[in-house]
DNA sequence: GGAGAATAGTTGTATAAACGACAAAGCTTC
DNA sequence: GAAGCTTTGTCGTTTATACAACTATTCTCC
């Protein structure tokens, strides 16, 4: 339990995990205070400031909490609390080992219904981009996407493009403005049997429901829409909170 | 766009945000170089290492991304990337202004069935404690949650506790080992006649199916079961990469 | 005994300095 | 011209120091 200063791991890590091998065996219990930083920093030859690192590292993780003037505590773990990550749909499919593309099924000028005119923040009937997408994972549709979006009047709609790129270099492409952040709500839902044709299954079946908003630099919304992902294929894992 | 060194707001935090303003202002481009450490700290009139804090501190948030030996530079938005957080259940219900409040439905020893004897890593057939729970929301049932938890023979069941307490604290009570982790998987589904009945929706409506196995500090799985959440009253909210 | 002041202990922030590791460009040599 | 070496610039890590801000305790004075 000493640090090994001609170690790769840097003495920071090294410390962080001495830590959390600790803490997770119980040496320290929740609620329960942690060695000053002052004591640690003599006891493991290293400086407060590197100290500093290792206890930051471990804050960030959530296993322990930090209070001027008082201390270190350990943690209580939060059991009923996770995180989820969606990550990028390629990248997912590919993390999986599964060949992924993107088939267009629709794309074109419309009149923006009115749903869709007040999320995006134009009046009613202006003329924006409609796509409809499949989102294929080793040959099978597993996601289907359908989009509005701000248009850009000087930029042509090429389907070609469209068709093999992700979101966010279409949209580059084709809005005014750069989106630079997006907002996403995650429901569950059942599939109608439009959509169900879409992903070829059942009508009824379960599905995710990603509504999604992209968001310019500015804070204006340039693009909305919906994208629902398969319930037999797709499921969200929590992100262990190691360090 | 300068240090204010007499504000209450620390240097690094205020260089964080000037850096941050600038590149959703897009004065740097995803991919652009920022100006390297040494630059900034000169521009600004702060030391290398509080540079250093406030460019740690974008990097964290995704905003940038450095290398070594290079530099740092713009990260590109990943707008088809999204992070989920579930909270506690009472937790979730009070900061939406809920009174939440647990209905135990059943609790009592059984024989461990196959696949909860599997996931558990205990003999087919052992002594487990199996419960069922409503966990209401404003009076209505809003999630059905049913565990296998392994069973301290030490420890008597007192059903009392069990329909008040959060689930943390309740395995804590009646396990052998202190849970202290989970694993966690998120579905899309749709309800059985008999899970519909306890969340007092028509079967075949959609509910999100959360599983969850809590895991001891060894890593060995003390308890496993499912939550089903009423997909029509919850749903998953993305959350910003603010700093 | 109680109120307030002083003190010790703790984390939070900032600085200067040094060295290491890596990348890219320029230079030398063959 | 090409290969290898050198130089320069960049981020990565650690140290030592200083002070600020906050908490809890102890001491002093009334």
């Amino acid at each position: 339990m000493a640090i090994d200063k001609s170690s790769f791991v840097p003495p920071y890590y090294q410390l962080a995990q001495i830590l959390e091998r600790q803490i997770r065996a119980g040496d320290y219990r929740p609620g329960e205070a942690l060695p000053s930083e002052a004591e640690l920093s003599e006891k493991y030859g290293l400086s407060r400031m590197t100290v500093r690192r290792s206890l930051s590292q471990l804050a960030r993780a959530g296993l322990i909490r930090t209070e001027r003037g008082k201390g270190t505590f350990v943690s209580r773990p939060e059991l009923d609390r996770a995180v989820f990550i969606m990550e990028e749909f390629h990248k997912e499919a590919a993390a999986r080992g599964l060949t992924s593309s993107v088939r267009l099924l629709e794309a074109r000028l419309v009149p923006a219904p009115e749903k869709a005119a007040g999320k995006l923040q134009v009046p009613a009937g202006t003329k924006v981009l409609y796509i409809r997408r499949s989102l294929l994972a080793g040959g099978e549709p597993l996601a289907y996407d359908r989009k509005y979006l701000c248009y850009d009047r000087g930029r042509p709609i090429l389907e070609n493009e469209l068709q093999y790129q992700a979101l966010p270099e279409m949209v580059e492409k084709h809005a005014e403005a750069l989106p630079i952040s997006s907002k996403m709500v995650l429901q569950a839902t059942v599939l109608n049997d439009e959509e169900a044709r879409a992903l070829r299954v059942a009508p009824g079946s379960p599905a995710f429901l990603l509504e999604q908003v992209l968001l310019a630099g500015d804070g204006r919304p340039v693009g909305w829409g919906w994208c629902l992902y398969r319930g037999d294929r797709y499921q969200l894992t929590s992100v262990s909170t190691a360090i």
